[in-house]
DNA sequence: CGCTGGCTTGAGTAAATTCAACACACGTGG
DNA sequence: CCACGTGTGTTGAATTTACTCAAGCCAGCG
């Protein structure tokens, strides 16, 4: 067991990956950068996700990932990780089906940040946390204050900071959310989901 | 086995599927639809691909899947892939590590239509499209003629057909790729990877 | 106390979209 | 056979969306 602090670089892409890493208490976010030097972040994590289960079954990281907020980890070596797999293939089926849920997120997100306007981009965003959030046990959507930046959000939205900054006014305005130095709470789920186009199907959640 | 004509439906959002799409010749994406209209591609695919994977653990289909050129198609009813699997591990960790390419695929277009221009955004959906031909030993990347309308790239790049249209020819007037009756050949490779920002890391082709 | 990181706001700018038209190839039905 | 519609590509002009640049605020912290 490992405690970060809000920040830290667990994995740099390039990087060889010895185990994998799961996340107990806090918030992570996995990401990638273009040589223009704009960060994209490709998914945010919650408590009880697996920050990196590819590597498995790659050698090297093709991303990175890092805590936005402190968290505590545990790190699993990959090769008692395999083994355990092998043993029980009923892990190994679980574990598949994580990194293909993974996947449909991804697909979400191309679409969020391809097709959809800049304020639908980021209440779906919202949407999404809060509804993995829910759905892990951890909080309700409306009683919970979301732990990412608007640096982050913009990161995560393909946005700029300034621009996301002026959606979560309106968003706000709107009574979709409400704001209390920097902090974010839904406090109009419906609408939310609504302007945000969300619909849970895609991440699978059910049984 | 079966043969499709260019732009037959595959597999509907939302559908209940019991067999696995394997692509035999011809190409064909995978989409979703927002509920403004827009449509994204979130990926393209190429003989000897299998389209859902994914359908292997969910029992619906969170996406679309179309061809995009006349295709020839072979179907493997999921039960009984699952128990091929079952009977030999290694197939399952080869699919899984299929899977998990495909994420890291859908990871990269996060990055490259959140966070490039529209041109650089062109030229890397065109080289990984190129790279991933190579790779499969169906052609050198030179000597290929994309099988993509402007369309088809613009819903994959999050842009306009009409932006990409004026891309395109800026592409082609600085001999990165030539045009003929709308057909795009890439006669400026390393140009072109320049310009999309490409390395083929995030492919994991390497054995 | 002075930094730093995060948030906020305004004004000007750049990028991509929308709207509108037209050209061309193709296939279909009269 | 030709007429017609459709899908694809092309181009220009006006508009919208989001970005850039710049400044300033506030809270937390060394």
């Amino acid at each position: 067991m490992s405690e970060k602090t809000s920040g830290s670089t667990l994995i740099y892409e390039g990087q060889r990956i010895e185990e994998c890493c799961l996340l107990l208490e806090g918030y992570a976010c996995r990401n990638k950068i273009a040589s223009n030097g704009g960060r994209q972040i490709v998914s945010f994590h919650i408590p009880g996700d697996i920050l990196d289960l590819q590597h498995l079954l790659f050698d090297r990281a093709d991303h990175n990932v890092q805590t936005i907020s402190p968290a505590k980890l545990a790190f699993l070596p990959l090769t008692a990780l395999r083994s355990l797999i092998d043993a029980n293939p009923a892990i190994g089926r679980a574990l598949w089906r994580d990194s293909l849920v993974d996947a449909s997120i991804f697909r979400e997100w191309v679409l969020n940040v391809g097709r959809r306007g800049a304020k639908e981009r980021i209440a779906h965003m919202l949407c999404e946390f809060v509804a993995r959030v829910e759905s892990a046990g951890i909080a309700s959507p409306t009683a919970f204050t979301l732990p990412m930046t608007q640096v982050e959000i913009a990161d995560a939205t393909g946005l700029t900071s300034v621009h996301v900054n002026r959606m979560l006014r309106s968003l706000s305005e709107e009574g979709a959310i409400t704001r209390d130095g920097g902090k974010i709470t839904i406090t109009g789920w419906e609408q939310l989901k609504q302007t945000a186009d969300f619909s849970p199907d895609y991440l699978h959640i059910a049984a």
